[in-house]
RNA sequence: GGCGCCUUCGUCUAGUGGCCUAGGACGCGGCCCUCUCACGGCUGAAACACGAGUUCGAGUCUCGUAGGCGCUACCA
């Protein structure tokens, strides 16, 4: 086989947000893509004007940059195979139904979609083929003159593909191998339709990945049953030498029950299904995203990859470098997979942990600013470096961490009364006092004094220590008790314990 | 209904005829670490859809059954 540039395209329809499995599709796409050295297009395909939906190509832009899944083409990136908008191509595919038309590979249908539903109610499993379509009305069946009279008299009709029957046609997917159907479960597809002068899905996406150069098609398990028509395509245009490569990924599942992973699935589950916030233009709906809800892109992508795919060993942790040079089509699984959003979290948890304090901080301080409280940058990072490992979301961080910068006001009801016991008071009141006397404040010497301290008197350690977190927490969570003193100062802890004396009854 | 695809722990999966007493990860339970909560370490429960066949030997090959999913539009 001659050697062909790797070519793959993302043509999503801007039909609505982006869909999480369509992530996937355009990820493996891309893995694919730069693994090999290859380009990555991006088409729009609009050519169901009644479906589209304002905002929805740049919402599908703005997804990507955000994950960092990046185009070499297309609409609004350039290239020179454009233009990359099937609406925009309305000329390129009106001459390729001609030369079907003229080869009588394709016919011309006058039957109104009132009447195909006429039919497909009058008979059981009515389907417009070799052995139905000599009944209807179109260019086969009807004399020349009268479908030029139709014609001329501005009847609308569509170009129907003719089929030929009883013919097995074979698919052969880099996952699924050689895949057969049979020609006559096909029906006569409409490629074109003169209403708006534009193709369907079918010719539009042969003709544009042929001119397109593509060499790859991957794209979701949903197309697997039409690939045989597109391989009638290919033939009927004398493509198929050059005919791409296919690949069919599984489908993205329900996290519960069965079925595709939905739009009200993220309603209902109270978790994103989509890479950003949704806004619907016509309801006003709005649907949570990845990027709002606080994911980081790295880990939704990482988390996306090993859905449908593995790299046969037991690394989790990716990044898209790694992604890309591990990827394989011959590894992806052929079943479709649940999503699972406890897991898609603890990846997010994973690389909050490898994240820069620095830049979690400046994120943080964010938050913290909003609500009036400030600190050094530097300060900030080294609390995030004690307290990350307890939180899955950036946004998480602020509330745990807020003891730091701002005092307890009030002390949790459960620790009160199990760590605040009847000495813990008086204790404490003592406790002060240490810690007053103290002078190099630094982590190892604070404990010195106040391990001696509890030793010399005979106290319980763990009453004291449990008390002391709850004086200067406000609750029975956190880091090591003078890890949170040495930041916050031996003013500030002497003030909370007194405040925790006056206040814990 | 027709056609196609699929089927290993609850979930994502490893497994390409003997290395499988089926491995890892998420989640769940226990223990350890410990002043608490996390992290981490150790550990437990948890799966080859079913039935035939091929073979000395089957999670792995074949067939059948069941189930799930997808497609079946002048949607993509």
């Amino acid at each position: 086989m001659a050697e062909r540039r790797v070519r793959v395209r993302f043509a999503p329809s801007p039909t609505g947000p982006l869909h999480i499995g369509g992530v996937r599709t355009a990820l493996y796409n891309y893995l694919f893509a730069r693994q090999n050295g290859g380009d990555m297009v991006f088409r729009i395909e609009d050519t169901d004007s009644n479906r589209f939906v304002p905002g929805a190509e740049d919402y599908i832009i703005e997804s990507f940059k955000w994950l960092g899944v990046e185009f070499d083409e297309g609409v609004s990136f350039g290239g020179n195979y454009g233009p990359y908008r099937q609406s925009e191509r309305r000329d390129i595919y009106k001459k390729y139904v001609n030369i079907l038309l003229e080869s009588g590979k394709a016919y011309i249908a006058f039957d109104t979609p009132e009447e195909l539903e006429a039919k497909r109610n009058e008979i059981k499993n009515f389907q417009y083929d070799a052995s139905t379509r000599m009944s209807m009305r179109n260019s086969l069946a009807m004399p020349k003159e009268e479908v030029d009279r139709l014609i001329s008299e501005g009847v609308q009709y569509v170009v129907r593909f003719k089929i030929e029957p009883n013919e097995d046609v074979h698919v052969n997917d880099i996952i699924r191998g050689d895949v057969v159907i049979n020609s006559s479960i096909l029906d006569d597809k409409v490629l074109y339709k003169s209403a708006d002068e534009l193709p369907t899905y079918h010719l539009a996406n042969i003709v544009d990945d042929h001119l397109m150069e593509i060499s790859h098609v991957i794209r979701g398990e949903e197309w697997l049953p039409s690939a045989p028509l597109h391989v009638l395509l290919y033939r009927a245009f004398g493509w198929e030498d050059t005919m791409p490569q296919f690949a069919h990924l599984p489908l993205l599942l329900k996290p519960d029950g069965n079925g595709k992973l939905s739009k009200r699935d993220g309603d209902r589950l109270g978790f994103p299904v989509f890479p950003l916030e949704w806004h619907d233009p016509k309801s006003g709906e709005i649907s949570s995203g990845y990027r709002e809800t606080g994911y980081l892109p790295e880990a939704v992508i990482n988390f996306l990859a090993l859905l449908g795919w593995n790299p046969g060993n037991d690394q989790e942790i990716m990044s898209m470098d790694e992604l890309i040079k591990l990827f394989d089509l011959h590894r992806c699984s052929k079943a479709g997979a649940k999503f699972d959003f406890e897991k898609c979290k603890w990846f997010n948890h994973q690389y909050i942990q490898l994240k820069d304090n620095t830049e979690l901080a400046q994120q943080m301080l964010v938050q913290m600013r909003a609500e009036g409280v400030d600190a050094p940058v530097e300060k900030v990072a080294k609390v995030i470096g004690m307290m990350k490992s307890r939180v899955s979301f950036v946004k998480e961080l602020w509330d745990t961490c807020k003891f730091f910068f701002v005092a307890p006001t009030e002390y949790d009801e459960k620790t009160r009364k199990k760590r605040w016991k009847e000495e813990s008071p008086a204790q404490m009141t003592e406790l002060a006092e240490v810690i007053a006397g103290i002078d190099d404040f630094s982590i190892e010497n604070q404990e010195n004094v106040v391990m001696k301290w509890i030793e010399d008197k005979g106290y319980n350690t763990g009453i004291i220590m449990n008390a002391f977190r709850l004086a200067i927490v406000g609750e029975g969570k956190g880091p090591h008790m003078f890890d949170i003193t040495e930041v916050i100062g031996k003013e500030e802890t002497i003030a909370r314990i007194k405040r925790a004396v006056e206040n814990i009854k």
